[in-house]
RNA sequence: GGGCGUUUAGCUCAGCUGGUUCAGAGCAUCUGCCUUACAAGCAGAGGGUCGGCGGUUCGAAUCCGUCAACGCCCACCA
């Protein structure tokens, strides 16, 4: 077989991944083995792939595939999320760009251009997931919004309607005035901007006077025509048409003329009262601060509180209303800028200072975020979340890396409500139906809507005509929290064989962003419907930077285009690159040369390849060293193996990479290969042949989770296989742990030898010896190791003989390894000065240690306190030490005499 | 404002319940090699006061306190 010096990756990803499918490799259906059970967290269905998703996707498809070759029943479903507020944006901004307006379309006529964007975009990104290997159950593939998920959908929010759990009603909300809807409170995200503070005159109105002020600490304002005022600090002067009261705090001194007054409000003459509450802080502006209950949380709750009229001055898009009675239709941050002109023109502005606050901007259209007084749905959420707090805090269920259960923790025991309904039509519409009178009923279909609603009214000539919607769809996540249910119609069907089987999912991959958004809302539907967890492990993974850690975002144009990527480095080496720093809930920084370290290893296992199956094999003997080799391998393979498995069960994917990487690199090409290579033109006995096809194939499966392309390729080369057989149904078999530690001794053993062939090379390379030429070596005392892999030293270090000699050679260069000491006769290339100086070097570290061991033992403290085998180490370094110093002397006092 | 986390080699990170010659790995760097598997490579080498200070201990990268820098989450100071 003929094969480039060169991977070629594109040769072989295509061909492997349509193997896989016409094979059906990745389909599971229930059956006696233990499942293995990932959900994919569904990218919204009009995304693209970007490296947020390569991460994701190439750790699941690894834990996917390696739970696969452990014999498990694997089943990882892929699916995508109609993301309702996103994509509604999407096609909203492509019918303007050809002219249309949402407003002008019925809802309907909407939904069809959604759907058929839907259908032209819609899991392209699930395409792009099959370049990188994702072994998912194609055949599964869902759709929050498919006619399944949708019931399920229904049902449930039908079901928690019925429990008491959904109810609908007046709330201050985030309301998004570019997509026009409301908003949970997750979707908020607050951020630093500089601002300024406003101080606003606010007038005493005449009726009831100032007689009472002057008492000790009052700060009391008039003006120039002896009129009072109070300040008023804001950082919305815009929305001093929905003031309707000012509050002070009732221990606040320096307001406390104002008490009882009643003030006029700047510029709209309206007369409020002046209340108190000790919610004010007296310490932040004047003291005093302006109400204004439909337009700030607090103070709607104040309005609550007093019972305030509340002045609703915005229209939805954020404009000003008829209710404002000024600046009519202008935008909010327009009547900002001009206000603060008006006001100071009408001498109301008494100052501005610099302010720095936060404000909160709406997740997805970026827009400012305005808080509304307005009829939506809610969850109440503080039973649902009792038994998912508990789950996490026991550890039922578990999260990688365990920090997140501090945050998760504090949200749970602080939760709110969650407000499901969304001012869209994308998305699932709440089944909600209104009688004519006002009232309304909830039910899964029109139909069963129509029964209620006869009950309800008593009215039996009702009709569906009779009968309107609501208008408001469902929040995206009241789709997904269902999904590691849904996918297997656990709703629908409850306690159907899927169901059963699959649920609990093993593994949940995630990022830490969307813990509360999705994975704890997850955990408490997984209770409420399934009475058990949704899955048993979260690993969370971080988030994709470049190298100079910002985070890649289309505007920066630092990401990079993951398929472009793929097709430079291979898929294999792109996963591998992006595993290879990627520890659970670290960042990862992300820079091309990971991919190209990936791109050189696939490169690396491809000549190893080719070195292997380009040997000629003959039934000849085996040679010894290839014999020890062979032997010194196994171990080695059974100790990183092992390893490796452990490293998968804390979920330290990048370490466990790294072991099979040096495994494979150091171990196997660098040392095992050259030891059992033969003499260039010479053939192979069979025995070792075999036995490195076998360890090679271990190799490969070891690596496959992580590079299934370039695994199942040269797999398919180590032997004649059967169409229909693949790398991916082998079993990966459990290492015996109670070989480990002779394995691990063994290894250990041989570690020594390896040290004894690098010296032989140091010396080689100082003395400027080429590899051909053939060395001897001299060993100072018997010596177990050497005696047992004389063969491999000879054949790694280019050694004629090996020889134990009881005196000192003379003219050689030597090295210690461990207390022996080797010397390789050199005669007349020693440089007696340089050898000298290494030595007294050697000697003067030596001492130094000594010194230190020695100071350590004289201290009574430490050897009356420290455990015995601490202290017996400590002596067995003195002798150690001892011992080295005097065959350093021996060999100083040698030389000089040479010299 | 509260909470959490991080700080170890030029870079990215390991280092679990203090104790092997414990200061590590990969990459990068440097030196020598185009040695017929691989220059996307081979053989070697150098490199860190473990963020600062203080404490506990016979012994601290590891435990405690404190300070500093950075990051994340939460929170109604207009």
């Amino acid at each position: 077989m003929e094969l480039a010096s060169k991977y070629n990756p594109a040769e072989v990803e295509g061909k492997w991944y349509q193997y896989w499918l016409d094979h059906k490799l990745f389909s599971s259906k229930p059956d006696g083995r233990e499942p293995y059970t990932i959900v994919i967290p569904p990218p919204n269905v009009t995304g693209v792939l970007h490296m947020g998703h390569m991460l994701n996707n190439t750790i699941q498809d690894i834990l996917v595939r390696r739970a696969r070759m452990k014999g498990k029943n694997a089943c990882w479903v892929p699916g995508t999320d109609h993301a309702s507020i996103a994509t509604e944006a999407k096609v909203v901004n492509k019918l303007a760009q050809q002219g249309i307006k949402k407003t002008d379309l019925t809802r309907e006529e909407f939904l069809k251009h959604a759907w058929d964007w839907t259908e032209e975009h819609g899991g392209i990104i699930l395409k792009q997931l099959r370049q990188l290997g994702a072994s998912c159950d194609w055949d599964r593939t869902a759709f929050t919004m498919d006619e399944e998920r949708s019931e399920s959908v229904l049902k449930v929010f039908v079901d928690l309607y019925n429990k008491g759990l959904i109810y609908r009603g007046v709330r201050m909300v985030n309301w998004d005035p570019k997509a026009l809807t409301a908003l949970s409170d997750e979707e908020v995200v607050y951020k630093e901007e500089h601002s300024k503070l406003y101080y606003l005159k606010y007038y005493v109105a005449e009726e009831n006077g100032t007689e009472e002020t002057g008492a000790e600490g009052e700060v009391v304002h008039r003006d120039a025509e002896g009129r009072y005022y109070a300040v008023v600090a804001t950082t919305r002067p815009e929305t001093i048409m929905g003031d309707t009261a000012v509050c002070i705090n009732p221990n606040d001194p320096k307001n406390r003329w104002l008490s009882g007054k009643k003030v006029i409000v700047p510029l709209v003459n309206r007369t409020i009262p002046v209340i108190e509450d000790e919610y004010v802080d007296i310490e932040f502006g004047t003291g005093c601060l302006k109400v204004t209950p439909a337009h700030d949380v607090n103070d709607y709750m104040l309005g609550e509180k007093y019972n305030l009229p509340s002045i609703d001055i915005f229209n939805d898009n954020g404009t000003l209303s008829e209710a404002a009675g000024l600046y009519i239709g202008m935008d909010r941050f327009e009547v900002r800028k001009q206000i603060e002109t008006d006001l100071a023109s009408a001498n109301l502005l008494e100052k501005t200072e610099a302010y720095t606050n936060k404000v909160g901007f709406s997740e997805r259209t970026n827009v400012a975020i305005e808080p509304k007084l307005s009829m939506q749905w809610f969850l109440k959420m503080e039973e649902l979340a009792k038994p998912a707090l508990e789950a996490v805090m026991k550890d039922d269920i578990k999260f990688y890396p365990a920090k997140y259960k501090n945050t998760y923790k504090h949200w749970m025991e602080n939760i709110k409500d969650w407000c499901i309904s969304r001012q869209l039509w994308w998305g699932h519409r709440i089944p909600a139906y209104f009688l004519p009178g006002g009232d309304y009923v909830v039910a899964e279909t029109p139909e069963k809507a129509l029964k209620l609603a006869k009950e309800k009214s008593g009215n039996q000539t009702l009709t569906r005509d009779d009968l309107r919607q609501d208008g408001d769809c469902l929040d995206t996540w009241f789709s997904s929290w269902l999904w590691p249910i849904s996918l297997f119609n656990g709703i629908n069907y409850p306690g159907n064989e899927e169901i059963n089987y699959y649920y609990p999912t093993s593994d949940l991959v995630t990022g830490p962003d969307i813990i509360f958004f999705w994975v704890a809302r997850m955990i408490m539907a997984g209770y409420e419907y399934e009475g058990k967890m949704p899955f048993r492990n979260v690993y969370f993974t971080g988030i994709v930077r470049d190298k100079l850690g910002r985070k890649m975002s289309k505007s920066l144009g630092n990401s990079p285009d993951p398929l472009e990527l793929i097709d430079r480095f291979g898929a294999d080496g792109v996963r591998m690159g992006m595993m290879l720093s990627a520890p659970a809930g670290n960042d990862i920084l992300f820079d091309e040369t990971l991919c190209e370290q990936g791109r050189n290893f696939n490169n690396k296992i491809w000549n190893a390849f080719r070195l292997v199956k380009g040997w000629k094999v003959a039934d000849i003997e085996q040679p010894k060293y290839a014999k020890l080799a062979v032997e010194w391998f196994a171990d080695m393979l059974d100790k990183v193996s092992l390893e490796i498995e452990n490293l998968f069960d804390k979920y330290r994917l990048s370490e466990a990479l790294m072991a099979i990487y040096k495994l494979f690199w150091d171990e196997f090409s660098s040392w095992y290969l050259e030891m059992i290579k033969p003499v260039y033109g010479q053939p192979i006995d069979r025995v070792t042949y075999l036995q490195t096809l076998d360890c090679f194939e271990i190799l490969l499966k070891q690596l496959h989770p992580f590079m299934p392309f370039i695994t199942e390729e040269l797999w398919q080369h180590i032997d004649e296989r059967q169409e229909n057989e693949s790398i991916m149904t082998t079993r990966l078999l459990p290492v015996n742990p109670a070989t480990y530690e002779t394995s691990c001794a063994k290894v250990k053993r041989f570690e020594e030898v390896k040290e004894i062939i690098t010296n032989i090379r140091n010396v080689r390379a100082q003395k400027n010896i080429a590899q051909k030429e053939l060395l001897e070596l001299r060993v100072m005392d018997d010596n177990r190791n050497l005696y047992i892999y004389e063969d491999v030293v000879k054949k790694l270090g280019n050694i004629s003989s090996v020889e134990t000699v009881t005196d000192k050679p003379e003219g050689a260069a030597s090295f210690m390894v461990g207390t022996t000491e080797y010397f390789i006769p050199l005669e007349s290339m020693i440089n007696v000065e340089e050898e000298l100086a290494k030595l007294e070097a050697d000697l003067t570290y030596q001492e130094g240690f000594l010194q230190s061991v020695l100071k350590k033992l004289s201290n009574e403290k430490f050897v009356s306190k420290a455990p015995a085998n601490v202290i017996e180490m400590e002596h067995k370094k003195q002798a150690d030490a001892e011992s080295k110093i005097a065959s350093l002397k021996e060999n100083i006092a040698a030389l000089k005499k040479l010299s």
